[in-house]
DNA sequence: TTACATATGTAATATTATAACGTTACAAAT
DNA sequence: ATTTGTAACGTTATAATATTACATATGTAA
């Protein structure tokens, strides 16, 4: 029997999702980058959406679930692509200052680095939020 | 003659605030807590402030000068603590997840860790913002 | 003095997010 | 099978946050 399969796993076993928070978390797999609340109802219109309140509930439904993660500082929505987040909601983020790009970090070492980090320094750290301000490959070489 | 009066410091002296952006300074040093941008237009109306503009272009160039932070989660900016700062423009926050206390730590050495961490994962950074959630003091003892 | 960057004031508007209300769906307890 | 609790739904209205646009003023340096 897997550890997938146990009883312990079933604590952190996603709920089945409704049909809104089903459309919207497949528009943000199926995007490059983070897409904001207001284009995402935009996006889904077609699809049933009628009010901002119905991307703002499925929203915070994947935050809480850990399956996408909100960029504050860019007020926009990612899809996760650290299966850890589940577990421990840390989030670390590279962000292009010149074109504004956001990719996601997963490094358990960076993500452990920081946590003792913080214990170092004494701090009961619940979880963090990290967010490096880079020059992209991109921007860089043009 | 000291390191402050030679034309090297000269770069990073502040330079003569505006009126403005004096009286948006004054209340945020004054103030124990973050500030948002409407709630400093209400409290500096008798000052002359008339709108919302007038408060997010003071607010734009002091978080330039490394005067104030914006917290972005919480929408909301605060007067900086930390005389690094205007060199180096990284933050660290102390945010608790019940009360929303939020409290700038000012730490050389913790500020190096996280710079050393990115290196040591060639990530080319040129600032950061660090978010730590935890609970406060206050609302952990109660 | 001209030229330039920076800041100002004001009005209008865009963007992001939530409040308030009643309803529906479904699982667990009685 | 009914009751109860919880979570999500839909809809309207509105709150809260932030920017655009435009005309004018001010400080500073060439």
């Amino acid at each position: 029997m897997s550890i997938s399969e146990t009883s312990l796993s079933k604590k952190i076993q996603s709920p089945t999702l409704t049909k809104n928070q089903k459309i919207v978390l497949d528009l943000l797999e199926n995007s490059a980058e983070p897409l904001k609340a207001y284009s995402i109802l935009a996006s889904l219109q077609k699809e049933g959406l009628k009010s901002p309140l119905q991307v703002y509930r499925a929203l915070d439904k994947l935050v809480e679930l850990g399956k996408i993660h909100k960029i504050e500082s860019k007020n926009s929505f990612i899809i996760c692509n650290n299966s850890n987040c589940a577990n421990s909601s840390n989030t670390v983020f590279a962000i292009c200052e010149k074109c504004e790009n956001v990719r996601e970090i997963k490094n358990t070492q960076l993500f452990e680095g920081v946590s003792q980090l913080a214990k170092k320094h004494r701090l009961n750290v619940n979880r963090y939020n990290l967010e490096f301000y880079e020059l992209c490959k991109n921007c860089k070489t043009n």
